[in-house]
DNA sequence: TCGCCATTCTG
DNA sequence: AGAATGGCG
């Protein structure tokens, strides 16, 4: 027993910075072993998909947080950088280590990541990222599906999720550590310029802030169905997805929590947490959705290329800018920069207006969303694109063209513009939403980049071009 | 196979 | 009021 208890288990970590409910920190504290927490920054594997911008700086701060749990139970995080099998048999070789317990992911390199490790050492995966393991939501017809509402139907046989495991009391730790990199040497937090010193008035990363802010959101959930339409009311939505993205918080910890307080009127709100297992239901299927079409058009839909027309780049660099002259769009698109986030309705009409009013790629989108947000995650972030673009499997029509101007009165967002777009500041409904319209031409303020009609015959022209192939 | 129905709407 | 396309039972 002192033997065997010497020896250590490694704890593999990715998007799990939590104590709270992780059945592999259980698990491995369980196994009476020495436990060597670790996480490893494996941008290579990732390719594209690595973190990135935003995301870095609340990797940052979220290992931080997370470090600081540890060894309030005892223990601390280790950090090594490479690639994930590599770095865990040489931890393994340095330690003794004999296992290894991780949660399972489905991102594709995650997936590849763990057949890596597991082909080196014994590796226990366990659930806890999801509400319910993907493949394992079947149709009666025993096939998995690729649409929400069926999708979700089947799901709720299986809710709730099972109860969240506690954190445990102490974390047993070895009687020698092994070397960690110092995370200031990541540089993971950006500098010359700092673009997101603004960051740390709209977020607080880590597990703790994570449970604060769904506590705060508690007494809203039963006003959540109507006043999530409303991007100008702050506590209309949780924003816990950035903390859900790094597993800050499991979304059993949160189903369990939302319908103890709230009971069915949980049920709106535990829906759209049911969105994000949707994404990872979609990529475990389709592993490359974040780039290829769900439904191949009958031809190559004629997008306008940044990188081959110029005034496609000009088109592309407003509306990264916030500068295309909607100011709906504009507001969005600056709320984003500045907080790594923006409201979901908003998402919508900034990806709409990229894809139908400007034609561009939706590839160009979900590269730059995954660049500046937060909570950049491949399977809302792939899901969402593709519904906008109407190319995803179940997708809004590309006919279907969402009216940014209408939407920015309908859902009230004059403050929310006057908040983000500080040139329109002195105007107020409704010139707020469509200053051109009333001959108000504030100043610095551009003109629309193109016309919402104009937009739109372009639009449907291309669409139906593409029928006739 | 065929009919039903689809996240967040438009003019 | 309308409307078209594909997943699902």
């Amino acid at each position: 027993m002192t033997q065997s208890s010497a020896t250590p288990v490694i704890l593999w970590l990715r998007q799990d910075l939590r104590l709270s409910d992780q059945a592999a920190l259980v698990a491995a504290v369980e196994s009476g072993h020495p436990v060597l927490p670790v996480y490893v920054l494996d941008d290579a594997a990732a390719g594209d998909y690595a973190v990135m911008g935003a995301g870095r700086w609340w990797l940052h701060h979220s290992l931080s947080a997370f470090d600081a749990s540890l060894r309030a139970k005892g223990s601390r995080l280790i950090l090594r950088k490479g690639n994930s099998a590599d770095v865990l048999a040489q931890l393994a070789a340095e330690t003794g280590a004999v296992a290894v317990h991780a949660t399972r992911h489905y991102e594709p390199w995650h997936k590849a990541a763990e057949q890596a490790v597991a082909a080196r050492m014994k590796l226990n995966v366990h659930e806890g990222a999801v509400l319910y393991p993907p493949a394992l939501v079947r149709s009666k017809t025993d096939s998995r599906y690729r649409m929400f509402t069926p999708w979700w139907k089947a799901l709720l046989q299986h809710m709730p999720p099972p109860k969240p495991l506690a954190a445990p009391q102490a974390i047993p730790a070895p009687t020698l550590w092994p070397d960690s990199d110092v995370l200031d040497d990541w540089s993971l937090l950006p500098r010359n310029p700092d673009w997101a010193a603004s960051f740390g008035e709209y977020w607080q990363p880590g597990e703790e802030a994570a449970k604060q802010r769904l506590r705060d959101f508690l007494p809203h959930i039963d006003a959540y169905n109507e006043d999530r339409n409303f991007p100008g009311k702050v506590m209309g939505v949780s924003r816990l997805s950035p903390h859900l993205h790094f597993g800050e918080i499991s979304p059993a910890l949160i189903w369990h929590v939302a319908a103890r307080e709230a009971g069915e009127g949980a049920a709106p709100y535990l829906r759209e947490v049911g969105w994000r297992d949707f994404g990872i239901n979609m990529i475990d299927q389709s592993p490359d959705y974040g780039w290829v079409d769900g439904r191949a058009a009958r031809g190559a839909f004629p997008w306008r290329r940044p990188d081959q027309d110029e005034a496609a780049a000009r088109d592309l660099k407003a509306w990264q800018r916030g500068m295309t002259g909607y100011p709906i769009i504009d507001a969005g698109m600056r709320e984003l920069w500045a907080t790594g986030y923006v409201h979901n309705r908003i998402r919508m009409l900034v990806a709409s207006f990229l894809v139908k009013h400007l034609l561009i790629d939706w590839r160009c989108g979900e590269r730059w969303f995954w660049d500046t947000l937060v909570d950049a995650d491949y399977g809302n972030n792939s899901v969402g694109w593709q519904w906008i673009a109407g190319t995803g499997f179940e997708s809004n029509p590309f006919g279907r063209i969402m009216a940014p101007l209408g939407q920015s009165e309908k859902f009230d967002c004059g403050a929310y513009i006057r908040l983000w777009v500080p040139e329109l500041a002195d105007l107020r409904d409704p010139y707020i939403h469509d200053p051109e319209e009333f001959g108000v031409r504030p100043k610095a303020y551009p003109r629309k980049i193109i016309g919402h009609m104009a937009a739109r015959t372009r639009a449907m022209a291309a669409s139906s071009q593409l029928q006739k192939n």
